[in-house]
DNA sequence: CATGAATGAGGCTTCATTCAT
DNA sequence: TATGAATGAAGCCTCATTCAT
């Protein structure tokens, strides 16, 4: 975790820092990802980095653990009980999570490659948390709602969890796919993110959770 | 491409220069896979590895079509005309692909990486062929497939191919999750793959086409 | 040497400074010696060191100046003329110079590094000053009690003189070994350092100069 | 320890190799000796190093146990039982060795460093390895020579140790001080080293001797 | 007088690639 | 065709030192 005197930085050099990290770890693998890199593109000397962090894992985890604090943060803000069923509480999550993913793609895909793609041997460790987690979570989940009749005791609960978190997170993906939407090159030419397609957006996420829901509930 | 060399090379040697590479690959980057790991594990010189490849790049690329053309060599052996329905050729399709996991575990993880996971700079422009192949195929066998009256008009082709390709691909994962089955693990220990367990793969396939039938099938 | 504004700290702030870096230079040669790890230790402001002193190597001659003055105040409390001979002084001043190496451990380990162990580039030009003045000091005595008959015409003074500074200085050796202090352990820990230990040390310490005055008296 | 490439290198450049690391690992300390230095001096790739080395403890390891085996050979030739009493004997192995640090200096210089200057944390736990077997070694066998009736009994066998060790090991510096021997600019300079001193150090030697003799020996 | 962020040189290490044998 | 030593760029990291506040 950071240093003191990280914390101790401007908010706004805090900020620049943040993003500019961000950008290369959500891009590249760990290992690939380059701290030579990143202090050219802030401008500042190398030894900086080792005034803030203890080395390259240690800014990794400090960005693992802002971004999943930035998702906890929008994923918490809806709860089961103002909801009438399921699938409208999950629909409603769903589009809210959009959000996340508009608002700070940078954090979306660094925690899309910590779920998915990552394989640095230096990182194994800390890999699977949040993924397992998530699975963990889900299958309390759906062994509750099996008991509220959600879903059909017959169908695996195993199954059911794969299910619905490899469709929950190929989104990025679809977003990526669908809407030609490059990360890398809008953020970089600072352009503004989707705009006037938010609304294709949430069509087509409503579009995948109504096959869910069809696949899922019961007749 | 292989240099003329590489062809030269008595056929033992020449597989098992490829499973080596492959298992190097199949687990790591392409920029933290080591050539020099691989001529350790082979116990050959590392010039040798120049005499047959123009460089790693060129090794990569070539790893990738062997690969591939295992892949389609499963795929293609099956017709769609053989099959009364979308569902069941589908169905027979993906079981029949179940064996180009087990039989070819390292090139089933090396496809997987490269259409999933891989992100390194060098080899992004070979990224997104077979992959973006895959996507076009499936579209326009989904619009074929719409006029026989499979899919309902009213659900976007573009959701459709994300829904199956996604669940096509997230099987991998399934299997690991699942069945515990830690490929590397195995692989290394030279234990045989699956085995007893395969009943139960076949029934979890199963389960999740069952499911897809569900979210996509006209009532 | 040390700015005004050392001085104008106060003594208890000085004293600890002294006591910290002293532990860092004692156990360390001077190129590894970190003042980063000495402001950690302290609490302070990388910068106030250099309000302090120049740089490391100013640092470094005022810890050996201030060893050296505190040693030297132990040495000179004992003068030749109160002895009835050589050996009654050597033995007396010995016994004495103990006090040095108990009550100033980290001064006592800075010197016996200084005169034996570094090695640094940086500080070779400061490195033999002391252990040439003991040797040059050595030698006139050494050829003055020749004259009073206490040694031998025929045994060479640089002879007699390797002899007792190397017998001398190889006293901290001998404690760490035969009674097993671990000075470094003990400080670190804040033990007190001998205690019921300091006969039996007097008996070494009596032993090896009977040893000496053996290998030296005239018979 | 190194790899069989350097063992694979001609005699010659693997000879230039040891003599230029020996030189940088002799005067310096483990953690300021600098493997940029050495490969600038030798005028080769940084990376060669590595080829031969696993990383520059390694190569420390290696420079370590070569000048081991040199002073073993050395040391080993001559027997106890040829020689009538401990004396002789102890002074032929001493006269014996000066050769060993008259022919390998940068040997001698670096087990001298590694037994009694060196304190880099990182290769502390290879420190004591040898000096510990030398006292453990002297011990045994002045306890031996003992019931030859070579030591009185009074004499603690811990500080007899001690007393030869530390004269035997003090030769080192004698030769730098009294003979004006400066290794390093010899060396670096081509200069044949010693010469015509021969004799001169021989009788400083003996004179050292026969004063350990006298205070040892039994009247 | 104190602070502590910023600096940048220098160190170790890895790795794909070349080339003489 | 095979070898493997040589290369050097690039990466991570440490540390004394400076300087604006």
């Amino acid at each position: 975790m950071p240093k003191e005197t990280f914390y101790n930085l401007s908010e706004e050099k805090r900020n620049r820092f943040v993003q500019i990290a961000l950008e290369e770890f959500a891009y590249r693998d760990f290992q690939a990802a380059s701290i030579t890199q990143i202090v050219k593109k802030l401008g500042i000397a190398k030894g900086s980095v080792y005034q803030y962090f203890d080395d390259k894992l240690d800014l990794w985890l400090y960005l693992k653990k802002y971004s999943e604090e930035i998702k906890i943060s929008y994923i918490t803000s809806l709860k089961r009980e103002d909801y009438p069923n399921f699938w409208e509480y999950y629909r409603a999550m769903y589009l809210h999570g959009i959000n996340f993913d508009l608002e700070h793609p940078l954090c979306s895909l660094l925690l899309y490659r910590i779920g998915f793609k990552e394989s640095s041997e230096q990182v194994k460790p800390y890999l699977h948390t949040w993924k397992e987690e998530a699975k963990i979570f889900f299958r309390q989940w759906i062994e509750a709602e099996k008991k509220l009749g959600t879903f059909e005791e017959g169908i695996a609960t195993d199954i059911i969890v794969h299910f619905l978190l490899t469709m929950s997170l190929s989104i990025t993906e679809l977003l990526q796919d669908r809407y030609h939407i490059d990360f890398e090159k809008n953020i970089s030419e600072g352009k503004p993110l989707f705009g006037k397609n938010k609304e294709e957006l949430i069509k087509a996420v409503n579009d995948l959770i109504f096959l869910m829901e069809r696949a899922l509930k019961i007749n």
